[in-house]
DNA sequence: CAGTATCCTCATCGATACTG
DNA sequence: CAGTATCGATGAGGATACTG
């Protein structure tokens, strides 16, 4: 039984999925495994999540400590985003779902 | 790009975000790892999740290859789920959610 | 550029009851 | 036991427009 910032897990799994389970976080700590990138070149690697939607999932995984925001005081506004060293941790999990991901498509896809 | 019954993929990520993304899914394959269950069984282990979504879930994932359904002709009736040879694949990435699960708990988190 | 603000849709999931 | 049927809630995410 762990307790996070107030909210009871049982389970190390459950850990996980809360901070990452749902439609795009897992999209978006993905991209960001390949170093930092601007609010807008997220939105242009997703066409498909809204503007809204990204920034909201930003600020939640901020919020879980998975990622870091670092504001560029210039104009026009620059703002980065960054895996922190906690969020670098989903690398093995991300190679491991990659990995699957390709031996799925194998079995019972084809590649074009 | 893979296409996979007629739905196309840019990238092996997305191929298993396809199949396991949502609420629980994740859960009932890792529950599944242990080895075959009943669905009486899988219902106790997540109370929180409704027979009916269970159910569903477990169609949605013998669909996807993930999960053999197999049912004992007897009375009363009994059907026990398993993984695939496919489904089994998920191993790794089970184990390296569970991994960053410890250590997330361990860093932001208290065990009690 | 990097967001917010509104308003809205729709899929997902829940509660409850019923059946072969 | 292993589901299905119905109805209903809800909230995540979308569309669009606007701002510092």
């Amino acid at each position: 039984m762990y307790k996070i910032e107030n909210e009871a897990f049982v389970c190390p799994m459950e850990v996980t999925l809360h901070i990452l389970n749902d439609k795009w976080k897992m999209f978006i700590v993905y991209a960001l495994l390949d170093g930092p990138r601007r609010f807008k070149d997220i939105c242009e690697k997703f066409p498909k999540i809204t503007q809204k939607t990204i920034s909201q999932k930003l600020k939640e995984l901020e919020a879980a400590h998975m990622v870091n925001r670092v504001v560029y005081p210039q104009v026009p506004p620059k703002v980065e985003y960054s895996l922190s060293e906690t969020g670098k941790r989903i690398e093995p999990m991300v190679k491991a779902m990659f990995d699957f991901g390709v031996f799925y498509a194998e079995t019972y896809g084809c590649v074009e």
